[in-house]
DNA sequence: CAATCTGATTGAAAGGTTTCAATTGATGTT
DNA sequence: AACATCAATTGAAACCTTTCAATCAGATTG
C-alpha cells in the first residue's frame, strides 16, 4: 500500500514536522537532512495525500468547472484553456456540465462544496448569483466564466458580448442586408442578452429591420427547429445573424432543405467561431471570441485568489471579439435590393 | 464558516457517532432521533466534508478521466456519458487531456494518485499499462475506456475497431472502388491498428488495392496537411477512409482545394460519426460509436467496482459500430471504372 | 565564562470524519 | 428475580497531514 510521512520520517531518521518541511518549508531544513528525506521519498515512492493535507491546511488545489454543456465546442476550448492552466499550477479540475439548467448546476454546486473544492468557475445557468453566495461564504475563490461580474466580490473574465452582437450586424448591414433576423437562445442567457443589445443597436441606428426568433437551446437541434418553424410561417429577410455557431449550422440545414442557398439568397453570420465553422457545408462567416484564453485568464484568476485569498484583489477581465468573414455572407443581391 | 458533524451532534443533543450513523448507517438508527439529527443538518446547512470522510473511510466518490483530447468531440461526447453516470452515483469527474503524451499523462496519473480518486478511467497513451501498476497496487479501480484490456485485473468497455474497420471498407467495395486510401493516425494508437486490420482484411480479401497513408494526429490540420502531401507525390485512388472524422474533414478540405469533388471524383468514408459530420461540406459517410454509451458503460464499471471491490468481477464491454452512409460516398463513377 | 542568539529539529495538537468495541436500557425468557 | 438478548447510542481511536510552540546544539557576543 502507498507510504505515508511517517514511513518516510522513520526511514530518514527525522521527525514527521522535519518531513513536512522538506514538503512545504524547505528554507527551514538542513541540505543534507533534506537530501535523506528526498532520498527516503524516492526509495518509498511515497506520494503525499491531498486530501489529509487539504483537511488540515483549508488549502485544495482543486478547481469546479461548471459550465452548460462541453459539447458546445466553444466550452471545450475554454475548458481546455482552463485546464492548461490548472495542470501548470499543479490543480485539477472537475468537469460539471449544467445544461443550463439550475436544478442540475445546484446539484454541483453543493458536490464541489462537499468536496471542499478551493475554487470554482462558473458559467451561470440563470442570473441570480445567490446560489454562490453560500460558496463564497465558506471562503471558495469564485471566478465567472464568459459572463462579467456584477459585484464587487468575485473576479470575471469575459468577452465584449455588445461589441460582439455589433460586429455581425454592422457586418450585415455593410453587405447592404435591410431586413435581418436574430436567431437566439434562451432569453436568459447573458451572453445572448448582450448580442442582441448590441446588435439592436446597430441595425436600429442604420435605420433596417431585424425580426427576432428564440430557439430553445444553443444547439444544432434548437437552430434547426426554429428556422423551420419561421420558413413555414413565411417569415422573409436576407441576413440570418445566430446567437452562436451551432444554432447557424442547425438553421442552415433548415433553410438548405427549404430550398434556399446561401450565401445567393440568405447570408448567414454566426457567433464563436468554432473549429467546425470553417469546414461547414458554406464556410460560415462568424464572431471569433477568444475561447482558450479565456478559459486561461479565468483560471489563472481562480488560481491566483486561492493561492493568496488575502492579498487577492477582485479582477474584471475582457476580451474584444472580432468578425471573421468566409462564404456564408455575401452583399445582398440586386433582385432583393430592388425587390422591395 | 461550514458547521460540522460535531454541530450538529450538539444540536441535536445526540453523539458525533450517532450522526455518522445516521448519514452511513441509516438502520441503525431510531427514527425520532434521525429526526432530530436530520433536522439539525438542514438548521446548520450542514455539508458533509468529502475530504475528511475519503481520509478515514479510504473510499472516494472522484473519478480520474483521462483522455487524448476532449476538443475531439468523439471525447466530448464520451465524457459526457462519463458524467452523467458519475453525478447519477454522486461521484464528480476531474477531466485530463493527455494529448496523447506519455509525459503528461504520467503526471495527470500522479497527481490523481495524490488526490487518492477511487477510480480512473483511461484512454491510454501508450501501448503500456505498467503505469497504472501502481495504481492498481493502491486500490485503484482503473477502467481502459475505449481499448480492450488485455488483462484480467482491469475492466474495460471498447468499441469493435476491427469491425468498423472492415464496415468502412466494405462500404467502399460495395460502391465498386478497387483503390482506396486508408488514411491513419499514430501507428501506437491502438484503436487507429484495429480499424486499419479491419480495413485491411476486407480490402485483401476482395483482391483490391489499398494505399496507407499516415498522419501525425488525430486533427483536421494533420489530416489536411497530409492529404496534400500525398496529392502533391500524386497518389492517385477513388476512395479515402479515414481513421476518424476529424481526419476526414481536413482530407476533404485538402482535396476541395486541388479541385477535386466529393463524391464524384473521390469517395470520403469517416469514423466516429461526430455531429459535425452530418453538417459538413458535404455530409460524411462514417462509422458511427456509440459514444455517450461507452462512456457511461466504463463509469458504471469503476463506479460498481469502487462500490464494492471485494465482490467486483472484472468486465469486458464491447458495443458495435455502425456504418452511416452520406453524400460524401457514392459509387466509383464509370470512366473510373474504365479508366484501369 | 555566562548569556544571548540563531538555525535546525521535534512533539503534540488539530482538522472532520468513520469505525468499532463498549455501554445503556428495555424487553423477553426461564 | 436473575439472566440473556437486542436495539440504540456512545466514546475513543484512527486516518495523514500541517502548524506551532518548545527544545536543542552551536555560534556569537559582552
Amino acid at each position: 500500500m502507498g507510504s505515508s510521512m511517517k514511513d518516510v520520517a522513520t526511514l530518514a531518521s527525522v521527525s514527521l514536522g522535519t518531513v513536512s518541511n522538506v514538503l512545504n518549508h524547505p528554507e527551514l531544513v538542513a541540505p543534507d537532512t533534506a537530501a535523506r528525506v528526498h532520498r527516503a521519498i524516492r526509495e518509498l515512492e511515497f506520494i503525499p495525500n491531498a486530501p489529509a493535507r487539504q483537511l488540515r491546511s483549508h488549502h485544495a488545489r482543486v478547481l469546479g468547472l461548471v459550465v452548460p454543456d462541453i459539447s458546445n465546442p466553444f466550452f471545450t476550448e475554454v475548458a481546455r484553456g482552463v485546464e492548461d492552466a490548472a495542470l501548470d499550477a499543479g490543480y485539477v479540475v472537475i468537469l460539471c456540465n449544467s445544461d443550463a439548467q439550475a436544478e442540475r448546476e445546484d446539484r454541483y454546486l453543493a458536490v464541489l462544496e462537499s468536496q471542499r473544492v478551493g475554487g470554482i468557475l462558473i458559467t451561470p445557468a440563470r442570473k441570480s448569483l445567490k446560489p454562490l453566495g453560500r460558496l463564497l461564504g465558506n471562503g471558495v475563490a469564485v471566478t465567472l466564466l464568459d459572463n462579467e461580474a456584477p459585484a464587487q466580490d468575485v473576479c470575471s473574465a469575459s468577452v465584449d458580448d455588445r461589441m460582439g452582437g455589433a460586429l455581425a450586424a454592422e457586418h450585415a448591414l455593410k453587405l447592404g442586408h435591410r431586413r435581418l433576423v436574430w436567431l437566439a437562445g434562451p432569453t436568459d442567457i447573458p451572453q445572448v442578452a448582450d448580442r442582441e443589445v448590441g446588435l439592436m443597436n446597430a441595425v436600429r441606428s442604420a435605420g433596417a429591420s431585424v425580426q427576432r426568433l428564440a430557439a430553445e437551446h444553443m444547439t444544432t437541434a434548437s437552430g434547426e427547429m426554429a428556422m423551420e418553424a419561421a420558413l413555414s410561417q413565411g417569415m422573409e429577410f436576407t441576413a440570418l445573424v445566430c446567437a452562436n455557431d451551432l444554432l447557424a449550422l442547425g438553421a442552415i440545414r433548415a433553410l438548405n432543405r427549404a430550398g434556399l442557398r446561401i450565401p445567393d439568397d440568405i447570408s448567414v453570420i454566426g457567433y464563436d467561431d468554432i473549429e467546425f465553422a470553417a469546414s461547414a457545408a458554406v464556410p460560415l462567416t462568424s464572431v471569433r471570441q477568444p475561447k482558450y484564453e479565456l478559459g486561461h485568464a479565468a483560471a489563472r484568476l481562480v488560481i491566483s485568489e486561492c493561492e493568496d485569498p488575502a492579498s487577492h484583489a477582485h479582477q474584471r477581465v475582457q476580451f474584444q471579439p472580432q468578425l471573421v468573414a468566409r462564404q456564408s455572407s455575401a452583399p445582398v443581391s440586386a433582385s432583393e435590393t430592388l425587390g422591395r
